[in-house]
DNA sequence: TAAATAGTGTCTATCAGACACTATGTG
DNA sequence: CACATAGTGTCTGATAGACACTATTTA
């Protein structure tokens, strides 16, 4: 029996079970600091252990679906506008759940601050959690190696469920990346905005401060990645200075030229 | 009941049965082309048609593993090495195979040229095969939009099994992006390769024509791209010029600064 | 010899980042 | 008033790209 006869008498229904499931790593700024959605698991197994939201993608559900569902369940909204989801990977080692063969397929979602989650009436809890707290390792300035399985990986704690601390690594890594190249910074802010509070965003995100007058130079002369909305804030700040100008999200998909991160040159290698 | 209550009693295993394969878009470089490895089904759905090289996902085996299985059986090379491999995306639509929920997570593969694949002795014929004769929809120097499902994205040809032709889609466009910022175009050519075919290599994948001496100030200034092996060429070009020096891999897994592509600025909204 | 190519030198427009400064607001 | 911040001007070092040129090899 050849390798391609195997293949071709191989019926799927006779596989042991696979279940496939979404995990969302939701970020949203919070006082300041990079917030993850989390939620507290009511049973086995990693009871009481705290994990990514996620779910079974369930049938004639898409995957895009799937993750807009589990993430509008958890935060309590019934509408996603302003929420940027997009699919960030998938994990499939087969021991990564111990019940039985799981494959998630990842979505990373980025949105301006969001009430607290209900957390319903049942067991779970749910709530925003800085990252901070969470012992992740460094900003590495490079895209996950996806070409080894996750669980080769170095410097990777466990302290959530399953491999949920690889993908919420992942997706941190997703969001400071496109930062640099899409206007997706907008995501984490009202439909108004000063450019300063872009500012924080990135610095936020990034980690570290950037300079206020190059990166307002910089951020307007990028075409489409901001729009006037000619007017100004109410009020200056609240430790002084004049009224900020407002603006919009605007057409551009893609930064040109993109806003780079401060020098990481001793961790390219 | 509530959402949660339906959630915990939820069993998978009641769940109508859904199989997860993985599909490989594997490129290389012939005759101064871009090529992708296709199979022709020989069973239906689709039969007669080209697809990706693919199949399930076997019990204890990851997906990573799994891809590299399935390409290793196409082209059958019993080593991969010297062969990128990538996870690039999971693509889930409910209707995208006729026979049953099947999700499948989309590889894709970087190698040098390589011997014509085994079709092996059944019906199934095995192929590289020239990206221009697929029709496929030009460049976009953006990434793929991931935040919808595939099928809602315009421009997609169907010429392939499947939703075969959007997963190229994203593997070229994945790859074109990459030989940016990554020195992942060495995977395209021998272990000690000249500027001049590392600079073909650039030119084939993103199409046009780099300036040569630039070029090539450009790769030596990117610190760990390249390392000299302190060796030239036999001979010079077959129409004249002197013999060039031989390069390595060097040890950057990021370039920095980038070889961006030439300009694409009507491109960006 | 003629032609092609490897590799280097040089000039210029552009840009990132540092620094400075003014205007406008708060307490 | 003291101080913070928004926004702009300006300078400098680095760089991408155009162009030119030399050296080397093949037919």
């Amino acid at each position: 029996m050849t390798e391609e006869e195997f293949l071709a008498s191989y019926d799927p229904r006779a596989f042991p079970p696979v279940a496939v499931t979404v995990d969302v790593v939701a970020l949203t700024i919070r006082d300041a600091a990079l917030n993850v959605l989390l939620v507290q698991r009511g049973s086995p197994p990693y009871e009481g252990a705290w994990a990514l939201p996620g779910g079974f993608v369930r049938p004639a559900e898409d995957l895009y679906g799937a993750a807009a569902r589990e993430l509008a369940e958890e935060t309590g909204l019934t509408t996603l506008r302003r929420v940027h989801l997009e699919q960030l990977a998938s994990y499939g080692a087969p021991d990564r759940d111990p019940r039985m063969r799981v494959i998630s397929v990842a979505y990373m979602a980025l949105a301006p601050d969001l009430p607290d989650p209900a957390s319903g009436t049942d067991a779970r809890a749910a709530a925003w959690v800085p990252i901070a707290l969470l012992g992740l390792p460094e900003a590495t300035h490079e895209e996950p190696d996806r070409t080894r399985p996750a669980r080769q990986r170095p410097g990777t704690t466990r302290r959530l469920a399953f491999d949920h601390t690889q993908i919420l690594f992942d997706g941190l890594e997703r969001a400071r990346a496109k930062l640099e190249y899409s206007p997706l910074a907008t995501s984490f802010v009202g439909e108004e905005f000063t450019i300063a509070e872009l500012r924080a965003v990135y610095e936020t995100v990034w980690g570290g401060t950037l300079h206020a007058g190059n990166f307002h130079r910089k951020v307007l002369s990028v075409p489409g990645f901001v729009e006037s909305t000619g007017t100004s804030t109410e009020r200056g700040g609240p430790r002084g200075g004049p009224r900020a100008r407002l603006y919009r999200p605007g057409d551009a998909r893609v930064l040109h030229p993109p806003l780079l991160r401060p020098a990481h040159e001793e961790s390219v290698r």
